[in-house]
DNA sequence: CATGAATGAGGATTCATTCAT
DNA sequence: AATGAATGAATCCTCATTCAT
């Protein structure tokens, strides 16, 4: 995967691709991605894929052996970009309440702005998960999200601010559903009820909805 | 006259089809669902419907004049065998939280049960919703669940156990992210959280997880 | 196989084909004969075989599945094609020398009219008789002549015409093996000794060759 | 001067190689030798034939200019090891009888362990001797056994013991068809009729068929 | 209203070979 | 004398659809 000798690299070090092969798979993997979003694994067309790239069909096959192969390619690098909340600066240290605003403010506007990773999602769920389950390096990284939300949740319990009766892989479910859906489902749901999730007054709404919904799902039972 | 069972409906009135093309296209229908379900739009295969179907290809040309007429046509009866909320007995008179508990668990049981539409909602998003825009009859029937929802939303408010500031399409979406995420995307989740989302403890606690997050979303503002 | 009801059939109970279904499919088998006799299984190419045939490429699917479908129906096709002995008049009754001469005259003429056979015989043996072992129809079919073979043997035994204790099958192997070699290896041995097998006059010196080699070697042990 | 571990022949006159080009050479032929055998002309693959190679695709082409090259260099080193009969001590001292008998049991025992050999004739025919007909040493080398005949039988007709009217070639023919036949058609006639030419009982009791039909054929005309 | 046979167009994949160094 | 990366040109095959009855 990593550069190995040639030197077309622009830059070592820079954001840029160490050579032509690294370039051309990047490429490959792009397009490749809008594709399978847009039509499924059996609609996406390995012809119209190598039309928008700048190398050959053939060189689909040499990369990545075949469709199916490209398309797990696709999958295991949609999966590798969510940026780990571990990552995120800020999240283990705030207050309990504030951490739990940014993982949802985070979430949210990650899932926003990928529709073509929520695409994929679905597209590998339609198809029952056959090839996520082969990609044992995603399990790995995105399983991160829990502990953080744990560690959160405990201290949160701890300070007495939140409920100590809830499992941080639940949050996280409920978190996600309501962030994934908006985009899985802004089709049909905007079609049936004449809305435009999209719209940025609705998003922020939404987004603040699913900040209170969960702060107040988490606040301790409340004393009578 | 050529036909050799032709008129064959038991009795006009009942469950039974009123004759053998209904029941061949019901057949066709119930085939092609799960056909599309499970393999996408582009990954259904015509031949392996009929094959699977008590007629053959050519009624499926000769009902739904092709492939995309019969995914149409799925599309069209699945949305429609959803029970409109409206003809739900007990729910515009019981009391508002109860009301509320009532719908989000038949919401929580009917997409539990009905997987394949679940799918096949995905499998329209990911088609961009093309299809499903043209089924206007759609739009009409689903539709209903707001004018429940927003009654009953109106009258906790009236009664004072609702909060006024909350549209009914929001909470509907709330309520339907969850239970279909929890649907939709079981087979990622549970292969990167290592969970079974279709567990009888999981499932019961979700519920009561989504009715307790709901009801505390819709109370009013706490008073300091 | 056999004709259903076309009624494009020239005459019924003729050689003729009974419909155009047929037809094309005896014209695919005449024409994939040679191209797989000529340039092996994988030599062999689709496209030329549609090419020179009535029909299109799609038609070789659509009756035999593929490329190898094809192949196996070719390779029935030769097999079953060959007369078997036990039809052959005469050879029972005949006194069992003139029977032995009779079937390997007849075998010999077989194989030297039939290059097409003989070469798909080589190719399917390359290919370690894989696709053969799964015809079963074709074993039954021609171990026939070991029995024929096997009746005179005993029947010369008897008369005192043959030695006893050769056994029929090995009897039919070197008849075969001669019978089969001079065309299966007439290139390379034509080449190799500059000599054209195919020529009449060797043609006839080695059929009687052969008869005279089985019959001096079927002769009872000469007495000292 | 830019290989690295050039010149590492052992001792000049040795079995080992000059050095490591000739090394990979019959590297890559041994393992061509196999495939092509297998597989035939086109089936066999320049990458399978690559990978089983210590070296790389690359130098099939560099040593062999490709993949018909490799092909006819294959054919050539394996016709190129038949050890002539011409070299075989004792055959030209030997009786004429004895003289037979040894030529039949090398030739037997030669086509026997070289089923690979048999195998590349048979897909040589196959292409009708297209390349052979290329390969004129192959010719040269090879006619030699019409000679080490032809003295053996004429010696034999002056003794007596042999019949005066029969042509080495022909006699060749005879005994090749029998030796190459049983090999190259070992897996349809097997599966055919039920047996294992590879046995070694059936193997001996064959060895010695042939020689008895030889000889039995060679015996001077019966006087009456 | 019903159907088995046929098919044009396009789709995935593989092959032997060459390029650049 | 040696090589890893790249590729044009086939090649096999599948799909939704229509034809003829």
């Amino acid at each position: 995967m990593a550069s190995r000798k040639k030197k077309t690299s622009s830059r070592p070090g820079g954001e840029e691709f160490a050579n032509d092969a690294e370039r051309s798979k990047a490429d490959i993997l792009a397009v490749a991605t809008e594709e399978f979003a847009n039509h499924g694994l059996s609609g996406a067309r390995v012809d119209a894929i190598a039309e928008r790239t700048r190398t050959s069909k053939r060189m689909i096959y040499y990369y990545f052996k075949g469709k199916e192969g490209l398309y797990r390619a696709v999958l295991e690098k949609a999966y590798s970009e969510i940026r780990s909340l571990d990552t995120q600066e800020g999240i283990e240290e705030a207050a309990p309440v504030e951490a739990i605003r940014k993982i949802i403010e985070i979430t949210f506007d990650y899932d926003e702005t990928h529709p073509h990773f929520i695409s994929l999602v679905a597209v590998e769920n339609v198809h029952r998960g056959r090839n996520i389950a082969k990609l044992t390096s995603i399990k790995r990284r995105n399983a991160g999200v829990i502990h953080v939300l744990d560690s959160i949740l405990k201290r949160g319990a701890l300070e007495g601010v939140f409920r100590s009766d809830v499992s941080a892989l639940d949050v996280h479910l409920f978190i996600s559903a309501f962030c994934v859906f908006r985009v899985s489902n802004r089709f049909t749901f905007g079609t049936i009820f004449d809305c435009d999730l999209s719209d940025t007054e609705v998003r922020i709404r939404h987004k603040n909805m699913l900040v209170e919904a969960v702060l107040r799902y988490l606040e301790p039972v409340h004393s009578a």
